[in-house]
DNA sequence: GGCTAAGCGAGACGGTACGTCGCGTCTTCGC
DNA sequence: GCGAAGACGCGACGTACCGTCTCGCTTAGCC
């Protein structure tokens, strides 16, 4: 169990129904299966027959209980990688923000986690089903997280005027995947410095 | 023809080489087709044998000239959307900035060209060949624009002093590909205001 | 209830075993589910699922009692439509001949009969298994109750001298099933008459 | 070439279409596949995916010239056992008769032909559009092959007035067929001689 | 003006993956 | 222990596209 509510678990109510329970081991298995082939062999090669195939399942398991393979990748990542990063709550929005930045950073340097968050938000252009998913299983929520940290400095009157909430978070979020998209890879150095910089220009000589 | 030299055209050198040359009435079938098929059915639905249909053509022939079906319609967007947005030069960084975010939302307010832009975005993650050449024919070209502009801010010195030249590419469009990638499209509304003074912060009010 | 010893029961001992007994409702079901699906739609669409659907039944409990979803549409027809024609003793070969096949084309002018006994001859020859049972269970059968009027024909020296009593079988069964193999149904006509005449062409006149 | 007019060959027509013409290599590779695939692991063991697999052809191949396995088997048969069995013409009836029934019963004596019209006649019920291609391109070459002894017979006066012609044709083919799908082969011993005596049954005597 | 060379439409080809269907088995709970 | 429910591993299906390959036919430059 080791809740997974927020992805397709269809365990939500305590009721036991009737007939053979969904298998953990299955499930687990399939999980495993596709983040491994993915890492040996790249998402170019994932397929769903592979899944099976390595999890010793059936396709028509995978088809019951998830819409696609993308699916299956996404929640397998959430599985492994922790992709909900914890908020910082240091008192200061710099800190705060530089706290969260690096953090991402660090899950960024997995290449693993990278070249299948690229693979995603790939494939959540071309399939518009897994796209609404996509953004409301993880993009979406990764924008919540960082809008508590600026929700915090906005109370503390810490934030720089000039910026909207919601820019903050396209900047924030735009430089990373931009970074990611358009070179493969999220090479830092002092890309979390420059971005606070950025985000808070006026106070950069206090921190 | 209408020189297309940094697209697949494979008429580099001059000398007149035996056999039938390229059909150029083909080359423009070709082309459209691919553009109207997307604009009719999605990208999802653009398919080699479809293209070779609609324009009338062989398969043969379109494998002949482009590595895939994504740089035809790389190739395609090229011809029709001017991609190459002007560089301005008011004199003023602010200005330019302005201008050019202007001039790259009034592109991206059009539908097929963000539809277009997003799948080719997501190919260039799914298929590492075509995403250096996607890089180098679009990405690339886009940010040497932009790099002009900073310079000239930079020789003025004009620039906020608190950004690398590359990091403010990488936030603009680093903001316009996370807007478009993650919600579908780019409503801009305020969007060029806001980028400006987060670009230049110092000055906001001077302007 | 009303044995049905010949076909799949497995309640062949009379000593009444522990446990919960075999639920006859549910026996019913399926077999009445069973036909009436193929009447509908053809054994084509005939699947054990719905079958089971059909019944209220779970698969289990037709695989627990019958081998193939072909066996249990034998038993249904062995229920349904009376299968076990009548041996008619009129006296006379001819006459009991004419007899049974004038009962057996009766049977034959039921669609569904025809529809089901078709898709259990070409069952018999794709699976082997159930070959041996359908032979066994009913063509057998038809077999020995033919043998019956030829064997009183034989004591009665009524017999036509040129045919061996397994070639007229052969003959009898052989044009019926082949009528209804070639053309998908068992148009009569003057069929009685002329099989007749076939096997007893020196008495005809006398008839 | 070798002209296959009756099955599927769609090269009716002298004219030369544009395209790449049909690869008789992979027509042959197919048919051999099919045949030679049944022959070592049966009917029940025989996929389209077996078939292109050891043809070293694509599915896709199989799918534009056959509708279904079963006439890439029913054009396999035609085409390596020479089905269509020579018409004798002695002057006699019953010679020509028991020359057709003895050609017919020595191609019966060949275990991968019988095993494969079995599996044809069975799916020729199970499978309502190849039924009737099966009867058109199988079942009534046969019929028209003993129409013509028959109507020879006629023509001479030399036939038992008691049956029709079809009647003949009937009881002929009901016999083989029903001997093969009732017992699985087919047996002939006398079989010939009494089929003879059967339809001729007045001249049995000076033959 | 014939020859050579390449491009062209057409479409068949070997492949890979897809998503679905049906099978026969298994694993729950409830009667 | 039977029965309903339904998930499971499995194997085959027929389809969709891919990128390549042959055809016959243009359409040019060059001898």
């Amino acid at each position: 169990m080791e809740d997974q509510p927020a992805l397709a678990d269809g365990a939500g109510g305590t009721a036991a129904r009737a007939g053979r329970p969904r298998s953990q081991a299955s499930r687990r298995a399939i999980l495993d299966a596709a983040l491994n082939l993915t890492a040996e062999a790249g998402y170019r090669n994932l397929t769903v027959d592979g899944i099976a195939d390595r999890a010793g399942a059936g396709k028509q398991t995978i088809y019951r209980w998830w819409p696609s393979k993308d699916d299956v990748l996404l929640e397998a990542l959430a599985l492994k990688a922790e992709l909900d990063i914890p908020i910082p709550d240091t008192g200061s929005y710099r800190q705060d923000m530089h706290a969260f930045l690096t953090a991402s950073f660090t899950l960024g340097r997995q290449h693993l986690v990278i070249d299948v968050l690229r693979a995603l938000m790939a494939r959540a252009q071309l399939d518009d089903a897994f796209g609404q998913r996509f953004r409301g299983a993880f993009l979406q929520r990764r924008r919540e997280a960082l809008a508590i940290i600026v929700r915090r400095a906005h109370e503390r009157g810490d934030l720089p005027p000039h910026l909207q909430p919601g820019t903050i978070a396209d900047i924030v979020f735009g430089v990373i995947w931009y970074r990611v998209l358009a070179t493969g890879h999220l090479a830092d150095g002092h890309l979390a410095d420059e971005l606070v910089a950025a985000l808070d220009p006026d106070n950069g000589t206090t921190r």
